[in-house]
DNA sequence: AAGCGATATGTTAGCGCTAACAAAAATAAC
DNA sequence: GTTATTTTTGTTAGCGCTAACATATCGCTT
């Protein structure tokens, strides 16, 4: 077994050198082994993993990533765990990583650009062969620490705004116009408008944005605003529903920062006897699965999250980078319910 | 900057040495500052900061990690990313271990005991400081890895069971038995339940069979089960309940996996003009929050989720191992709302 | 002014692994 | 049967970093 410089807080590992004495053949033969590489015979081969394996030798990928200045991970930022939707973009990373043999790393932001800044800064320690950050807003210092250090960056969830290398997403601000045309057309005037996170949400602030300015050039209004600090969730937007409402002119149309907000604001409704879509009408965003099991569809717009971390991950694998300014629109696609 | 052996994927990153020389000072010294360790002056650390930041340095972990066989990384195994429960669980590991400047890896199961194998095999490669587990149940291969590289190993969400080192959950039993007498004793006697992921939660079966154990010795019984192979979702939820209330003599009462589930089921009566609970009675599990938002209170159990995560990333930090054999019962609790 | 502990920096020898090169051994070509 | 080619193994040097062990330098006491 290996030899050890200081007591070490596990047991010493075997190391391939063990290895090797025990399969009787040289550090390298086990190397090559280990990575299936090069040409070796079947019988070494067997002989190696028989011995490993009763060794129970695991493969150190941190000391092959020091002497290649390659491992095999991809670090990940996400604002907030929060939330469903990240959840799906997750897989959609995982899946395409793992089936290449590589493991994302996570960072958690919770909203804020400065942490981003630090998490990034934490994340690059791990020499990761790529990163995928939320969003096209980052502050002077991520973006100088990312170009001094060359790293492949993809860009998720936002078309709207010059990406670092890629990015893959949709337009928050097509998706807003679109959800503000169709509320129009069906004939409300006076908007209400709900978010979460204290407007952190710069996506949602950019659909914000593009809904309103629509509204008010088509001749209607937004006449309210919610906007809660905490994260998004059905609890808040029943509570922003409440508070909405019970105004003194209330608006006849209402639009979430996102599903779980939109539910929460129909679930209000049903328990208070609102008529929806006649008192007032409810739009989502997202488009998320359990909408169809809700007691009345909710208009939304539909997401593909998923292939959104599947296509950033794929990108971050490629390893040409021909296709730097990739700006790649995935599409978000107004799915019309009941609630409007 | 640093030479290379061959071309790399990324642009060449200046090391501890580049930095040095333009400090003025020894590697060594860059080392010390860059870790905050040993004896430094503040003039040259400033120097050393300086340099670095200009050059874009960043600390290469992997390095480090390699010449002290420690590295500030945790495994975390979880059997699926599309439950919110993990979100809360992964939080609380998240949190606990940043605060420490450690962080997770994450790898995906499936709910499969194979891969759950594969995944920990492939984490231990990164020689993580420790790993932590769902549940009790696993592969005996993958324990004998886990004895024979002497890994920290924190199972978590179950005690229903004899943990490797250490275990933080609750019981699944006493809460599937605390749920069965609580409707027993509202007079119901003919159950129905419903769960996912085709019964590859073992979590969930093990309150199943606690429950329906109870039932049976109180006299009353299970006439009805539903089980869908698909991940849990207020759809499946749903879509069950219909089957489940659609048989000639359906159940006066139904226990759901989860929340979700319940949730579902709710839905399905809310929109069928099925009283609940005079004509059937519904029960989730997890406690989650957005069940206060909701038309009808559900009745559930509440269950520590982010604790779970904090408190098993905290002993996976303490270096002590005095505490091994620990049994954490966090303790779930049935809370009564209005649709039992 | 010598002596001392505390502070501050440098030197050396690795960590476990892989790229690159070298050298055998097996196979094919003629 | 010899040479060219492919397959199989081994040797050497070094990745970027840190533990352990020097070696200075400083401030302070007596």
């Amino acid at each position: 077994m290996a030899r050890r410089r200081s007591q070490t807080p596990q047991k010493a590992q075997p190391t391939m050198h063990d290895v090797a004495r025990v399969a009787g053949v040289s550090q390298m033969t086990v190397s090559r082994v280990m990575r299936g590489t090069g040409y070796i015979s079947k019988d070494v081969k067997n002989e190696v993993v028989k011995a490993a394996r009763e060794m129970g030798y695991v493969h150190n990928r941190l000391a092959g990533g020091n002497a290649t200045y390659d491992n095999p991970i991809v670090g990940v930022v996400i604002p907030t765990m929060q939330n469903r939707v990240f959840n799906e973009v997750l897989s959609g990373i995982n899946d395409t990583l793992v089936e290449s043999g590589l493991r994302p790393v996570f960072g958690v932001t919770e909203y804020s650009l400065e942490t981003e800044e630090d998490v990034v800064f934490d994340l690059l320690s791990w020499r990761p062969r790529g990163l995928i950050l939320p969003g096209l807003e980052h502050t002077p210092s991520l973006r100088k620490i990312i170009s001094q250090t060359g790293v492949r960056v993809a860009e998720i969830m936002d078309v709207d705004g010059d990406p670092i290398s890629a990015c893959f997403g949709f337009s928050h601000a097509q998706a807003g116009e679109d959800m503000a045309r169709h509320l129009i057309e069906r004939g409300y005037r006076r908007f209400g408008i709900v978010g979460s996170q204290g407007g952190l949400d710069l996506r949602a602030t950019k659909r914000f944005e593009a809904f309103s300015k629509i509204v008010i050039s088509l001749g209607a209004e937004v006449v309210a605003r919610e906007n809660d600090t905490q994260a998004s969730s059905m609890e808040a937007g029943r509570k922003m529903t409440l508070a909405l409402l019970d105004e003194p002119n209330p608006p006849d149309a209402i639009y979430y920062a996102n599903d779980d907000l939109a539910a929460g604001g129909l679930m209000h409704c049903l328990a208070n006897g609102i008529d929806v879509p006649k008192e007032v009408a409810l739009a989502g965003f997202n488009g998320l699965g359990f909408l169809s099991a809700l007691t009345k569809r909710i208009t939304s717009t539909v997401t593909p999250r998923y292939k959104i971390g599947a296509d950033a991950a794929s990108w971050i694998l490629r390893p040409s980078s021909a296709d730097d300014g990739l700006k790649s629109d995935l599409g978000a696609t107004l799915r019309i319910g009941e609630t409007t």
